[in-house]
Formats: structure tokens, sequence, C-alpha cells
RNA sequence: GGGCCUCUAGCUCAACGGUAGAGCAGUUGACUCUUAAUCAAUUGGUUCAGGGUUCGAAUCCCUGGGGGCCCA
């Protein structure tokens, strides 16, 4: 390893302390008390003379004044200032403390309760021990560290000195919990299904590639868990699900990672209106689990969770920000004319379905700020979920969109192995013709299907994105502990 | 993939064609109630990398790399 010189510095007080028989490194610590409740309880604790140890990284300037000195120290919990004495600790450990210890060393400390002249809660300590040696100097002491690349390539230390992202994971946390208490109290089940697949489906995306030496076959890192959770409904659970991460193989943008948390469930006997009564209910449990409340807000608007959401169909949508009924101009033909027409700027696309997608991306999208349900798709951009009984171009699906983001991708779920059979076989000639993010034909899944599958609602949320929001951040790096960075020269 | 911006000490930032600097941190010293402690002194640089222009480059140009924002 090579130091710099303040890592080298840092180094040396390490070796001068094992010179004096100092383990830097010990490997136990044996705090009798948390930082928070210390401070929950500290009257009671200081009347009651309560001998207190604690453990944690000293922060912020060792104040240091002749034969006193203060320091803060942090556990997690919280953090307490330290009142060091050379009376009190020993002339040794006070030298120690002054000579070879640094802020952000991991130290255990003992003592009583006392508050200082100005009125600090503070352990005044009596014994002091080295945890763990801190190589690595702190960022500035006030503006911090604020670099976006340095935060994200060493989060750890963003943790450290940033609490407030420390906040955000927390938040998450709570966030995934209130959804599991929803999920569970539901009675769905929770499983796990493979990452490593054979064949990849569930979305349109491109997959990463793996290869498993001792089969020698290919393998997929899953882009969706859809198709293993209804080989599951097939098999007799009336609700499951999975929280997990996918994988696609694209871009890397504020809104996407290359690997992200979706909650994917299916309910037996259910549909896509049950499953927006359900979307409903799990982001409202999750805003007020993360933030307290079920309005919340986002980027300076104020977003609002209570149900009901708006509703309305992708044709009605479009129509209302465009002029153009998607349901009279049913061929790719008529869809650019009539985009022409009314003088749109609009990105060609190959086929019927992915033009309409791209009118809504451009033209409805960035307006569904408040919670909304877009309702119908085309069939074309739908190859699992099941067509409308009066309207086959259409699907029964959703997608729920919050601060023109999407969060939720719902349909109820195509259960006829025959029509499955013809969808995948259309994906595969959208293939053949240059979709790289066409579906595959997956013939096990045909298989379980043709075992059949009750009517079935199914739903997908993309859990960081949901966060993005929840934590008030227009970056899913921001929510994301470790997101994907470019690999840095060595 | 394209456009714009950006990369300087451990960190936060100056210097914008003419001696690479400040604050914080660090180091040395003083100091028994500080809390952005104070006071005095002080160390620290492959200016992202490589090439070019120039008497002279952190600065201008080119190529490459990392990051950010916008667009696709």
């Amino acid at each position: 390893m090579e130091l710099n010189d303040l890592q080298a510095q840092r180094a040396a007080k390490l070796e001068r302390l094992r010179g004096a028989g100092v383990d830097p490194f010990p490997t136990r610590a044996a705090p009798t008390h948390q930082v928070a409740e210390v401070l929950a309880r500290f009257d009671e604790f200081a009347a009651a003379a309560m001998p207190v140890t604690i453990a944690g990284r000293i922060v912020g300037a060792r104040r240091i004044m002749g034969k006193i000195a203060f320091a803060h120290l942090e556990d997690g919990t919280g953090t307490i200032q330290l009142w060091i004495s050379r009376a009190d600790l020993g002339e040794v450990w006070f030298e120690r403390f002054r000579d070879e210890l640094d802020t952000f060393d991991i130290v255990q400390a003992s003592g009583a309760l006392r508050r200082t002249k100005t009125g600090e809660a503070s352990l005044f300590v009596t014994e002091l021990t080295l945890l763990a040696k801190a190589i690595n100097p702190p960022p500035e002491k006030w503006a911090g560290l604020q670099d976006v690349e340095e935060r994200h390539r060493q989060r750890y230390l963003d943790l450290i000195v940033n609490h407030e992202v420390r906040e955000i994971f927390r938040a998450r946390a709570r966030a995934i919990t209130a959804m599991r208490r929803v999920l569970d109290a539901r009675g769905f089940l929770e499983v796990e299904t493979p990452v490593l697949q054979p064949v990849y489906g569930g979305a349109a995306a491109r997959p990463f590639t793996t290869y498993h030496n001792a089969l020698g076959q290919g393998l997929y890192l899953r882009i969706a868990t859809e198709l293993y959770l209804k080989r599951l409904i097939v098999g007799g659970y009336p609700g499951v699900y999975e929280i997990g991460k996918n994988f696609r193989n694209e871009g890397v943008d504020r809104s996407h990672n290359p690997e992200f948390t979706m909650m994917e469930c299916y309910q037996a006997y259910a549909d896509y209106t049950h499953m927006m009564l359900l979307v409903e209910e799990l982001m409202r449990e999750m805003a007020v689990a993360a933030t307290g409340a079920p309005r919340t807000r986002y980027q300076g608007q104020e977003l609002d969770f209570e149900r009901p959401w708006v509703r309305m169909t992708m044709a009605e949508a479009i129509v209302e920000r465009t002029g153009i009924d998607i349901r009279e101009v049913s061929t790719l033909g008529a869809l650019r004319e009539a985009v022409a027409a009314a003088n749109l700027k609009l990105e060609p696309k190959p086929t019927w379905g992915k033009q309409v997608d791209e009118l809504f991306s451009e033209y409805v999208q960035p307006h569904l700020v408040q919670p909304t349900f877009i309702l119908d798709y085309p069939v074309e951009l739908s190859p699992l979920a099941k067509r409308k009984p009066d309207d086959p171009a259409f699907t029964e699906r959703f997608e729920a969109f919050v601060a023109a983001m999407e969060v939720g991708n719902a349909f109820t779920e195509l259960n006829d192995p025959f029509d499955q059979e013809q969808r995948f076989l259309e994906q595969g000639r959208d293939f053949a013709a240059g979709d790289e993010e066409a579906h595959q034909m997956d013939t096990d899944f045909l298989n379980a299907l043709l075992y059949g599958m009750p009517p079935t609602g199914g739903l997908g949320m993309g859990i960081d994105r949901i966060m993005m929001v929840l934590a008030d951040r227009p970056n899913i790096r921001e929510v994301i502990l470790f997101p994907h960075m470019r690999k840095r020269e060595e």
C-alpha cells in the first residue's frame, strides 16, 4: 500500500502504539450502552452516577487545551461529547490521546456522565482504549465530502460524514419493511426464484449473459421475476411475491442503474383492478414508513399518496394531451399522419405500438406528477397481458406514475397458452426485425400454462424509483448504496 | 450514442498565458470547560493522463480517461 503524507503520519502513530504495547486493532469491544440510550436517559444516569462504557468513532476536531481535552464520539446511534482530563484519565492515556489518536479513530471510553459548564451532556472519561486506528484522514471539517463521484465510489466515507445519506437508507429499509407488511397481511407468500436463467423474460430489455462452467451452459441474469412467479401461481399458491435485484444491460442515467430492486407479486383470481388498489395501499404505507406522512414533497412539489389515484386510459390521456385518438388511427401510417397533422415532433418508431409508446412518453408522461394510473396499453407493447374482452387491440394493463416516473406496471395476466404462444412468436419476429428488447420464446412457461393458470393479477414496482420520490432525490444513485460506477484507471 | 460543463494539496476551493495559492485538516509549541476553541510557527503539488502550440501552459489546442447536467 502506498501511503500519502497524512496516511503515513497516522501509520507512524500506529507503530508507536504497537511499540508501547497497545494493540491498534484489538479483537473485542465491551460497550455497556449505545450513545442514543445514554443521551435519552442522561439525567437519570448522571444522578445515579451510572458507570458507562461506549464505543464509537471520534468525529470532528479534537480540542486539546493543555491538561484537558474535548472530542465527540459517534456510534451510529448518536454523538456525545467526551471530556478528557489528564487528572481523570492518567498521564499515559491522556498523552496517547493527544499524540497518537486522531479524528476517525474508533475508541472505547468509560466514565461518568456530567454536563459541562456550558451544559453539554458529556462523558467524563476515566478509561480510554483504542479499538481501531483510522489511517485515512477525514474530509474537510465543514464542507465535508461534496464530490458526487467520491461520495459514490467511497460510500463508506459518505455515510460516515453525511448523516442525511444514512437516513435515506434507513427510510428505504422502513419502506421495504412496510411493503412486506402489507403483502404478508394480504396472504402473499414471499418466495425466491432464480437469478440465473436459461431463458430470460418478463420485460422488454437486454440481458447480461454469463456462463456455467460445469454445465457448459450459457445463462442470463434475470431481467424480471415474472415468468417464474407465474409458474408458482400455476403450482397452486394463491399469492406470491419476490423482492430482489433485476439486471438490465442498458444505459446508466439518473433513473436507470444496471441492477435495481423490484417487487413483483401475483394474486390468483384477481385482475388489474385489484392491483390498482394494492398499489395505492403499498405506496401510501411506504410513504408513511419512509417520511412519516402520506403527503410528501418531491423537488418542490407536493405529492399526495392518499387514494384514490387518478385513473385514465392511455388512449384518453393521449387524446387529452395531443388531440390524437389512437383508437381511430390504428395503423402505423395513419398514426404518423396524425402526428404530422398535429404538428408534433416525434421520433419515428418501427411499429404502431412502439410509436404509441413514444407519443405517450413524449407528450403525456411528463405531466403525470401526481400519482396516476394509466390503463389499457396496446397489445403490441404487452406480450404477457390479457386482452381487453371488449377491445382485443388493447390489454388489461396499467402503469403507475409518480413525479413523471414509472414506478409500477401491472396486468391481468395472460393465461391462454395459445395466445401466449402467438405473442412469443410475434416477439420473435420483432427480435428478428431488430428489436433487441423483444421477448424470448419460453417453452417451459408455455408448458406451465398448459396445466391451467387461474385468472391472475400481477404487479411489479421499482423500489429504487419509489425511493427517489420518497427521499426527494432526483438521481437513482442517491438511493442505491453502491451505484454502478465505471472502473477507474489504477 | 450526441452536446455542454468539469477534474488543482487529504478535503473545500482560488489562480484563466508570466513565481501554483488560501481555508480546513495535519505537524511543532502554549493553554484545565471547549464546541467552526484560541494564539504562534510550519509541512504538504506528476494541476486526471499523454501529446501539441508558445520564450513561457494548471490556463490555449488535440487525443484518451473519470464525473456531472442536458438531449437521444
